[in-house]
DNA sequence: GCCCTGTGCGGAAACGTGTGCAGACGAGGG
DNA sequence: CCCTCGTCTGCACACGTTTCCGCACAGGGC
């Protein structure tokens, strides 16, 4: 039906044999051979069962992807720069989206993910149970998460607590002392309590400079734009609880604060500085500062790990035997990796209006 | 190394082909012998090799999507939809980001999705090329695409020229009569022309109306909020050619306008009415008025006309032979669904302050 | 002249599963 | 009692590759 090795090899007047090595470019084949072998497979419009060769080779070829949600910056943009590295280097990527749904959750562990279609797998923000990760382990494959520490995973991310200490020192040195932080739960267990992190963060970088904390000084709010926004009209509503400074712990809860300063009439840095994280696309059009990261690098990052500790398709022709257990043995480091993120300065952060440059101690 | 069929026949007593059976639910298998087997192959935590079984059906339970980004509400949200809906079915999704990158599109056609790894393909807002076009259908697969007609492959999408003549005349009820329309470039080759029927829509509202149409009502823009933005500076800043309301092709734009509108002390919708396109996320918290599109359900629904090009996998107990003759008969109406989209009022559109109910014509 | 190594190629054995075919068994109708 | 039919199970082949092994040949060092 349709056209097979066999099928070339007859055309080429070749073995199968010798059709698999000219194309995948194992073994040895003279040069004359490899063109007419290609030549034939271009002319009968060959193209290579996976099925049939991941049967043999037990690669697949395919990279699982594990996600939350995709819908949002940070995430669409981890999954961007995750295929482009992954279609660069020649594997396709399985996508599955994590839903809040258990059932469907437990459908893809315990049924999908387990079936042999994927080589490694590569999990966003994903905190798992116990059993999870066993399974996950379980698998033998190669696993990388983003987001942050996994028991028995490396995993990667950006330094969630300097984030938040970064911003406030930014703030502190402006000469703000009266600091507010708004962010997410710090008490939700999913997405690795980066929450709890940069509120950390923010609190160290206060105690450091020796200014007051209240309970006041931390605002939970619904981590998107009208989540900032609502955050932001309930703090500014009120001028005996308005600070001169808010680090937000999220660009889009920043924008939201800005659009609710504007609406109250509160000047954006004149009377009120706002610091976010991430360096979102919209950022620079609100002219807002930030801890800038970049999402897209992560993924790619997350590839290139997850990619080493693949075994080296062509190189190794290591003895069979011993395969399991130099399978153990790879380098398969369980450290979580710090990405930096760095500082971007725009508009809306200044030095407060009234006091001058008064005592800091 | 790995447990396969055979261990799980050993442990339970029965044969290969009697394993296969009770798994995957076809043939004859008793009830007791089912439950055995089910049982052995949980206690010894086998799963199913889908390379062997795809090698052997020639069915890969996959489904390839190809979106030209991710990163934007409108795909991302259709990704959702479309992985959420395969993952019900029982399919997996291999995602395929066709970037701009005439390189990495050209080796996803050639080389990714030509690899048999798929059972069927969902095109996102992808136009495509002639010999692309033949690539595509000579893989004999179930193929739909999502944002406009496709040359002898079934579509679907809003009725984009329907949507901006609803928005338009939305504005016209009201009683406006100096209109703009802020859109994408309608000489966009990529995403099915979907700017320049939008365009229509609104040129036919307008001119239904009896209503005046020069070459300034309408501007091109980024699509994107800073495109909106740019666009809405531009057009707002100067008072003479200043309408009192505007059809943005989509909600992002709008909102771009509705946030030049504010910087430069017009109130909305007093002195400026908006409408968007999308009921974007953010429409609600902008009190945006929109023509509302779903495309969580426009990924969900091109499931459902893809699986339904499929040869009914599970269920059917019919004759062997005669399949590929079905197959042929199978019903693939290359047609173009279009799914309504409806208004949605909020406060960003009102009657014109100044002229009263003056004359329409 | 012989052995060894490097190169080039073909035969055939896997890989793990689905399924056609045949055989066995019990029930029911003649 | 025999035949048929429906249910249940096992044998064995096929799916399309990759790869081990063996053979052939050329060239170089002893």
């Amino acid at each position: 039906m349709v056209t097979g090795i066999e099928d070339v090899a007859r055309y080429a007047e070749v073995s199968k044999a010798t059709v698999s090595r000219a194309l995948s470019g194992h073994g040895y084949v003279a040069e004359p051979t490899r063109l007419r072998v290609v030549a034939a497979a271009s002319a009968l419009g060959y193209v290579v069962s996976s099925s049939a060769s991941s049967l043999v080779t037990g690669r697949t070829n395919n990279v699982g992807v594990l996600m939350p949600v995709i819908n949002q910056w940070f995430f669409a943009s981890i999954l961007e720069g995750v295929e482009t590295a992954l279609l660069t280097a020649g594997y396709d990527v399985m996508l599955y989206n994590l839903t809040k749904s258990e059932e469907a959750r437990s459908r893809v562990f315990e049924y999908f993910l387990v079936r042999k279609r994927v080589d490694a797998i590569i999990a966003v923000t994903l905190e798992i149970t116990a059993t999870e990760s066993r399974s996950l382990l379980g698998l033998g494959k190669p696993i990388v998460g983003i987001g942050g520490a996994l028991a028995g995973i490396p995993t990667l991310s950006i330094d969630d607590v300097a984030a938040g200490q970064l911003a406030t020192e930014h703030l502190i040195a402006l000469g703000h002392t009266n600091i507010m932080h708004v962010g997410g739960d710090p008490n939700e267990v999913r997405s690795f309590r980066m929450h709890a992190k940069r509120l950390l963060g923010f609190v160290t970088a206060m105690s450091a400079a020796g200014l007051p904390l209240r309970q006041e000084h931390y605002e939970v709010a619904q981590f998107d734009i009208p989540g900032g926004y609502a955050a932001g009209r309930q703090i500014l509503g009120d001028p005996r609880r308005r600070p001169s400074a808010i680090f937000a712990a999220a660009d889009e809860l920043a924008i939201g604060i800005i659009l609710a300063a504007r609406e109250l009439g509160i000047l954006v840095p004149e009377e009120l500085s706002v610091i976010g994280v991430d360096d979102h696309p919209l950022a620079a059009m609100f002219g807002l500062t930030s801890i800038a990261q970049r999402p897209d690098e992560q993924g790619a990052a997350a590839v290139a790990l997850v990619l080493a500790q693949l075994p080296r398709g062509a190189g190794a022709g290591g003895a069979g035997p011993g395969a399991p257990l130099d399978l153990l043995a790879l380098p398969t480091p369980p450290t979580h990796t710090m990405i930096p993120a760095n500082l971007v300065v725009r508009a809306s952060t200044s030095a407060p209006r009234h006091r001058g440059l008064s005592a800091t101690g």
